[in-house]
This record gives structure tokens, C-alpha cells and sequence, in this order.
DNA sequence: TTGACAATAGAACGCATGTTCGATTACAAT
DNA sequence: ATTGTAATCGAACATGCGTTCTATTGTCAA
């Protein structure tokens, strides 16, 4: 059974551990000895010491040593900013006539809205800018009015992956899974009840590939 | 025209504000002055000292006085964990037979994968949970295969919601916009090409509204 | 009780780190 | 050249801050 004292300790510890996780969200920063002291309620610098060896003991934070706030939270469910990206809106995609909007660097920069998405959401972080949808034109590509596309620019793609393709001939963009068939391109909607249909490779361009589609309610 | 001193002044002034942003981002804390020295190849303390006040004064950073690592980048698109909500993937939708998983909080605290979406991505934070859609029945939806459907717990919703309702005669959940009209409920395919449909309210219950819908490529 | 040991205090020690300041140099305008 | 001002340097100074050490108290087991 627990000792009497064991409770008293493990409080400290807990509230150290609490105290340094709510600092760090707040302030960005990890806390110092003594202002962990301050905000856990703890006696003394050298108790604030004497836990903190016990928590990285208990595998729950690293230090580094001699180092100022050098202390970090070990858990792996925490973010951190490097885990997020912030990607710029750059226009609206109708999928009708003409081409969709392409970034060019200064509409990168100047971009007000942006959409933050999780790295781990997407397998490469460069080149990406987003579209919001427009209208229900893309309901095959099970895309709605209002929906943000997170695109990476890119004039080709592999087979089998959704992308937006400039038609030529038709002078307008579409979503469509892409799939190359000699002279040919087979685009197959992303709506599975829909059939695929077949474009001259001459006349397709491909704009870029569809990264992400998120949907707010 | 610029003398020729300003520009060695903005290349420290630059190198400095670079180190700092890229260092912040790596280790999840600012660097001491004297790392700053060091990493921005700048020769003196004092000079750091003078490009920082430089830079706080064109508001590219701000600063706490006489704290260690008390600095701050200042750019509105920079992201803090704040910004950030980890959300447990606790199963699947079929959409057909039977009810959609609901989390308890085991479930919940044990659930090993997660989806990171940004805070304003959502409009509150609380009672989420993500589910993963399976097969092609939630395409009138506009959701398909392997999409993560983010979801709060709720038993009610307002006119007009995206909701999960499962409808006890039939014995299945499915997604749809709820309208409550009387006693009966008008159930909206999200996908505008199909014709909503009614059922009995005392027959339907609601689970949860999705708030929103990921799909990666 | 007594011995062993965890828990606690308090303070001092020493390196880490932000700050300041006088001296020096570089450059542009006069 | 001269002068004013920005840029730079080096070093000292003053805290900030992690660490350590000794002494004391509290608790349990024998």
C-alpha cells in the first residue's frame, strides 16, 4: 500500500508536471526552476530539483542539463509548430472554363487566408497552395461547394492519382483521378457510382495534384 | 540610396531574425543571446543586443525584458500549440447496419491514432472524435472511402447540421443535413444532385454533428 | 525506541545569460 | 580634413537560473 507521504509527493510531482505542460502551451516557453516553485506551490528551488529527477526518472520529461527552461515535456500525443503548416489560399477552383489560378510567389506571400493543416497529413510540404471550391460543379470529384483544396503544383503526376487537368480542347479544369494509357488519358472520377472517360494526352495539361480535401461544416 | 554599411546592418539584422525563427522552430524554444552569437555568426553580444532592439523596433519581434530566452517572433501567421487539437480516431463508419461507434473515455484516451487538426478549423473544441469512413455507402455524403470524419458527441443539433442519425427501424446509421419539420425529420444528402428524404423523428437519433471532413490523396 | 530512508528547507555556489558602457572604426555629408 | 552618426568591439557587470550541500523533519519497520 501507499505510504501517507507517497501521496504528498506524488501531488508535488503531479502538480510540477501539470504546472510545466499549462506554461509551455501558454507561453510557448518552458518555465525556470523558479518559476515552476512559484506556479506548483512548491517550498523550495531544491523540492522543484528533487522532483524533476524523479519525473525524468519516471520517464515523463528530459532535461537538459545547466541549460535555462531546459526542460521539455516527453510526450509523444504533444504537437509541436514544426507538426503544422500553414498553406495560402490563393483562389477559387469552378472546375468550369477556363484554368484554375495558379500561385505565383507574390500571391504566396500576400495571402491573407491561409488553412493550417497537420504535416503528418500530407507526405510533402512544398509547393502547396490551397483552392476553395466553387459551386457544385465537382460533385464527382466528391468535392463540394465551399470545400478547401490543398493542391501541390506539379505538371505530372503518377497513375492513379487525383489531380487537376487543364483541358485544352475544352478549355476548362477538372478533378480527376488520372491514369495514362498511351497517346491517351484516362480520367476517372473520384465518385465511384460515375463512369471514366478518355482525353487526347495532347490536349490535357496537368496543373497540379490534389493533396488534401477538407470539408468544415 | 542605401549607404553601403546598411546593407551589412539588414544582413545581420536579417541573419539574426532568420537564426532565431529557424531555431524556435527546431527546438521549441528561443535562443539565449549568446546562441544567437554564435548561430547567426554575429561577432559580439552587444551587436546581437543592437539588432534585437532594431528589430523590436520594427515590430518583428518582441521581447521580455531580462528573461532568458525572452524572445518572441511577432509574425500573425506564426502557429503555437494553442492552435493546434489532437483528436482521437476511435473507429470506423459504414454507414449501414447498426450504430457508429461512440466514444466513451477509455476509448478516448487510449486511441492510438490521432488526427491534428487546427483549432480554427472547428468552431469548439471539446467533445470531438474522428472517425475513419469505410466502402462507397456514404456517397451521397460527399464522403468517401478512408475519409476522416471529425465529429462531436451530441444528441441534438441545429436545423440545417450535417448530423449522424440513426434510425431505429432500419437499424443504421447515416449522414445527412437534419431539418426538423414537425414531427417528422427532412433528411438532405449532402450531395445536392439526390432528393432529401423524411422519416419519423421518434425513430431517429442523433449521435453526433460532424464539424468536419478530411480526405487525403 | 531506534535505525533507515524518504521528504523538506534553506541557503549558498557557480555557471548562464541579459545588459550596459566606453572606446574604436567606418562612412557620408560638409 | 572635419564632423556627425551609424556600426562595431570587447569586456565588465548584474541578474537569472540550475545545481548542490547540509541540516532537519517525518514515517515506517524492526
Amino acid at each position: 500500500m501507499a505510504r501517507q507521504t507517497q501521496g504528498a509527493q506524488n501531488d508535488g510531482r503531479q502538480r510540477v508536471l501539470d504546472f510545466i505542460t499549462t506554461y509551455i502551451t501558454d507561453n510557448n516557453v518552458p518555465p525556470t526552476i523558479r518559476e515552476i516553485q512559484a506556479g506548483a506551490k512548491i517550498s523550495s528551488t531544491s523540492m522543484v530539483s528533487y522532483y524533476l529527477k524523479d519525473l525524468e526518472k519516471a520517464n515523463l520529461l528530459d532535461r537538459y542539463k545547466r541549460r535555462s527552461r531546459g526542460v521539455v515535456i516527453n510526450d509523444p500525443h504533444r504537437l509541436s509548430v514544426r507538426d503544422m503548416l500553414s498553406i495560402p489560399i490563393v483562389g477559387r477552383i469552378t472546375c468550369g472554363a477556363g484554368p484554375m489560378p495558379t500561385p505565383d510567389a507574390d500571391v504566396l506571400r500576400s495571402a491573407e487566408d491561409r488553412v493550417q493543416i497537420a504535416r503528418a497529413m500530407v507526405k510533402e510540404g512544398d509547393d502547396l497552395f490551397a483552392l476553395v471550391a466553387q459551386g457544385d460543379s465537382m460533385i464527382d470529384a466528391l468535392i463540394n461547394d465551399g470545400d478547401i483544396v490543398i493542391m501541390k503544383k506539379d505538371s505530372d503526376v503518377k497513375n492513379g492519382e487525383l489531380a487537376a487537368v487543364f483541358l485544352t480542347d475544352k478549355n476548362e479544369s477538372t478533378l480527376k483521378r488520372v491514369f495514362k494509357e498511351g497517346r491517351r488519358l484516362k480520367l476517372k472520377p473520384e465518385n465511384p457510382t460515375l463512369k471514366p472517360f478518355y482525353v487526347d494526352a495532347r490536349h490535357a495539361q496537368i496543373q497540379g495534384r490534389v493533396v488534401c480535401v477538407i470539408r468544415q461544416a
